[in-house]
DNA sequence: TTGATATATGTCATATTTGACATATATTTT
DNA sequence: AAAATATATGTCAAATATGACATATATCAA
């Protein structure tokens, strides 16, 4: 639901840094697309740590490289879904998931 | 992916209690069923705190009380998207979150 | 530089999720 | 009890997410 919105907030630039109050999205908008972004980012993270390439990561998740490079960069057609499903791949626990919502 | 496991698990009994190691499930598959299942929880928890009947948080959703119910029932068409903008909807924010995923 | 490997981006057919509806069943109120 | 209200369940067309592919662009080693 409403793509458009999502797509300009992540657009170059929007990525990084804060994305409160723009665009005129309802505080549940700004919360959803915030945790999307906190999430894609940690899926990185994770796979860096473990020191695997997306090609590997996609395997493991029965999935591309292409999405997974779609899942890192915060890609509106990727859901909530998908980030923690590879996170909980990359060995993530229930409350290691907890501090990651909380940690900046 | 794999619906008829989630479909088995989320049979009368089995949303209530845990759901460790069941039906050869790997871990992933564990964690995240056990994820939507402690989120549909929150969802009634927090919407009936708010002194909402479902139709009224339907409307907030801009969805239906049919899937309201399915949301709070666990069902395996409900996406762990979804359940998360319900509760964003019903005011909670990322750090209540978080303690709502450890929280038993 | 060249080749090799890794990541990014666009597209698309298929699969899954969605709101909506009908209707069944609880639950509460009178 | 009956009526009113709330919740549950099944179905389905439309919307959205998905893996896969092609291919572009980095990154890095030789």
């Amino acid at each position: 639901m409403n793509t458009k919105k999502k797509k300009l907030l992540e657009a170059a630039g929007w990525r990084v840094g804060s994305t409160d109050d723009f665009l005129s999205l309802t505080k549940e908008e700004t919360a959803y697309i915030d945790l999307k972004i906190t999430l894609s980012k940690k899926v990185r993270q994770c796979r860096e740590r473990e020191n695997l390439t997306q090609t590997q990561l996609a395997k493991c998740l029965k999935s591309s490289q292409s999405r997974v490079a779609k899942i890192e960069a915060g890609d509106p057609s990727v859901s909530v879904d998908l980030l923690i499903r590879s996170l909980f791949a990359l060995g993530v626990t229930k409350s290691e998931l907890a501090k990651m919502l909380v940690s900046q």
